[in-house]
DNA sequence: CGGTTTTGACCTGCGC
DNA sequence: GCGCAGGTCAAAACCG
């Protein structure tokens, strides 16, 4: 049996799959997307070990930490559930009852989500978004899920329709074979006809074969989320596709599909085997799409994506919601919306630039980085728009960047 | 009936 | 070249 799905997993899974709806959850949530008490732990960008490796290559050889954080990546990457010390580090603890939101389990006292960001000290927050693509795109990180106390619905979303799709934002240098990798899914979506459309994907991948060009994967970001339900909300409807056993880990890898026509977002969901309370869902690619959930569910006309997500303007954290709460429904506030943006203008970085966060185009943010390598670039704040970032970071400290 | 999930088979990349 | 593991396909089953 390839599928060990039958054991422990069945149990958290249960939700989704009673239903056979979409992966959805209709519960009442517990907080709203966006809020800060949504439960997300860390990010870590797991993509391509060996794009990583490349940049490795380029990276100097005395980043101790950024290599750290690499071959971090890859254990994760490794084992998705595996949570690595760098992200152990990571201001993970999320003041939140029932270490819910801790997600390393950790105490380190209290951290609002900015903390968790790293901004509580950028000289030495070791953690958060790596967005490693090399010459392309970052991987926004969806700040999502959690509290990001506000996040860039949708609308900005309108970066997340318009993005260009996919494809453009990915790249600049970025290879064909991604943007290969998202035509071919949205079309054979888009058509309905998935078996001609494997074909021509397949057809386009031995093209790249022949071409002698190595496959690459969109560019992923992915985060931990202490959960009990293996898929969270995340402002999208989802088909699951796929299911595989994970090796060393007792729990299986679900593949989602986002559902919308000619949107190739992809995204995997696993357990850590280390943690089983820890859900680790990787996505990939970028909707093309304003998020489904938030067009229809409002009772009231929807303002803004962005709006939308911002409010209700998250409460005090106050902690002391019922257990039973807890994990039942976890939303994401539109991980779609953080998803890989338009070429942005990050020049290659030489090295992993660990804390990178973006929100779109404009926006990018280095939360941390090696002190060593100038990456007072660390400290480093960029924010040029008006998206995810602005409302991810007070404007008192934005100010006092640009001072 | 349409959409989703399940799951065995197949494909692909990678290490040895 | 071979085997393994990850990822995807697609037919059947399931559900509302």
């Amino acid at each position: 049996m390839e599928f060990g799905s039958r054991l422990p997993y069945e149990g958290a899974d249960r939700h989704v799959r009673q239903t056979g709806a979409p992966v959805r959850c209709h519960h009442q949530l517990p907080y709203a997307p966006g809020d800060l008490r949504s439960p997300v732990a860390s990010f870590f960008c797991p993509f391509p070990k060996r794009a990583r490796e490349e940049e490795k290559e380029r990276d100097a050889p005395d980043d101790g930490d950024a290599m750290m954080v690499e071959k971090r990546e890859d254990e994760m990457e490794a084992s998705a559930a595996a949570i690595p010390p760098p992200f152990s580090q990571i201001p993970s603890t999320f003041p939140l009852p029932g270490g819910f939101f801790d997600a390393d389990g950790g105490d380190k006292g209290s951290v609002g989500f900015l903390e968790l960001l790293g901004l509580r000290d950028l000289n030495q927050s070791p953690f958060l978004f790596e967005l490693p693509r090399p010459t392309s795109a970052v991987e926004p990180p969806p700040a999502t899920s959690d509290p990001p106390p506000r996040l860039p619905p949708p609308a900005e979303s309108s970066d997340t329709a318009n993005f260009p799709a996919t494809p453009s934002s990915i790249s600049s240098s970025s290879t064909e074979a991604a943007v290969n990798a998202i035509k071919p899914a949205a079309s054979s979506i888009t058509n309905g006809d998935e078996g001609e459309q494997a074909k021509t994907n397949r057809t386009t991948k031995e093209e790249e074969k022949k071409k002698g060009q190595k496959r690459q994967r969109e560019p992923r970001f992915a985060f931990k989320t202490r959960s009990e339900v293996d898929h969270l909300e995340d402002g999208y409807r989802w088909r699951k596709y796929g299911q595989k056993a994970v090796k060393n880990s007792p729990y299986p890898r679900s593949y989602y599909r986002c559902t919308s026509a000619a949107c190739g977002v992809k995204k995997r969901v696993e357990r850590s085997s280390e943690d089983p309370a820890v859900v680790v869902t990787t996505y990939e690619g970028q909707h093309t799409h304003p998020s489904p959930i938030l067009a229809r569910g409002a009772h009231q006309p929807l303002p803004p994506p962005s709006l939308v997500l911002l409010e209700p303007p998250p409460p005090p954290l106050d902690f002391g919601f019922p257990s039973s709460v807890r994990s039942k429904d976890v939303h994401l506030p539109l991980l779609g919306c953080y998803l890989p943006p338009p070429p942005l203008d990050f020049r290659p970085m030489t090295a992993p630039q660990p804390l990178m966060l973006t929100s779109d185009a404009t926006t990018a943010v280095a939360i941390s980085g090696d002190p060593r390598h100038g990456c007072n670039r660390t400290a480093e704040v960029s924010i040029r728009d008006h998206g995810l970032l602005q409302d991810l970071i007070p404007s008192k400290i934005r100010k006092e960047e640009e001072l």
